[in-house]
DNA sequence: CTATATGCAAAACGTTTGCATCCCT
DNA sequence: AGGGATGCAAACGTTTTGCATATAG
């Protein structure tokens, strides 16, 4: 896991590279991106374009979506596409991998690890002549508690597999 | 895997015990959903919508949607979303259970079966305090020989994972 | 006869784009 | 100066909805 510091450097050395300009509104969505407050939260555009008004509120909806599809261009970000019908992004991580966990009754986001699954993943497609190039998965659950996320209750219907 | 007769026999189980009509354009649809012609090509509303118009052509665009989310409640149907942006739907055959693998190349959508991988995801469910309602998985793969899927070429960007 | 379904067109939703303007380099 | 970036609003593709009409039970 890497910190704003490092985003910011990766960002601006990306730009470089590709003849594209650091601009304020760049560096101000890819720190809040990264801030680690918000950490572990999977943002819709619209989570990130609320914190980015709160900073500046000129910033545009537009520079939003452009700006993400940057880092995800850049390597800096994952877009996902949990239960609800909005994508949601998250830091890549080098090296780092994980599948996510949708809490049916809140629609809490949890993050897990496993490389047997991966591992038959890329069997999977071998088998089937294929070369896995990447994969999507996510397991929706009912809690065995009274859901205690602390989102509960705030994104309350998640609707699973469509 | 049944066929549609059956299907015909459940859906109108489910009309009955629900309080709800069988009418011309719901037996349509799913019997060209159930057509054994067209198995095994989860269409999307589009494709069913131009195969319903073709033996109807006064039905409308929402009753297909309606249709194939009441086929859906009635557990006829499954949805699911691959790499493209739009909604699939493929016969729900109760004790089959498959996921996907999308050719990169072509977008040609494969299944497959892998025991193995549900029991791990009912494990890491199960330890992570959740009890496994459902998931999504999707493997994106490069053939390795030149792609020869039939749909190649119809079917041509299919975007990985977001 | 009454409640449910349909067809149409309009609205909704998340996302993308065209364009005039702005601002990095 | 000049090309990339922004903000706005309009366009987009998919899905949903309101409403008047038609139809099943």
């Amino acid at each position: 896991m890497f910190d704003v510091d490092e985003a910011l450097e990766r960002l601006t050395r990306y730009l470089d590279d590709n003849g594209l300009k650091s601009t304020a509104q760049r560096r101000l969505i890819t720190r809040i991106f990264f801030d680690p407050k918000h950490r572990q939260e999977h943002p819709s555009v619209e989570d990130l374009y609320l914190r980015v008004r709160d900073q500046d509120p000129k910033v545009g909806y537009a520079t939003i979506y452009r700006t993400l599809k940057l880092l995800v261009d850049a390597g800096l970000a994952n877009p996902s596409r949990l239960g609800d019908n909005q994508t949601r992004y998250e830091p890549d991580v080098p090296g780092e991998h994980h599948d996510h966990l949708v809490c049916t009754a809140c629609g809490a986001i949890l993050e897990f690890e496993e490389d047997r699954i991966e591992a038959l993943q890329e069997s999977v497609a071998k088998r089937m002549g294929f070369n896995l190039a990447n994969h999507r998965m996510v397991l929706y659950g009912e809690p065995d508690d009274p859901c205690t996320a602390p989102q509960c209750e705030r994104r309350p219907s998640t609707s699973p597999q469509p």
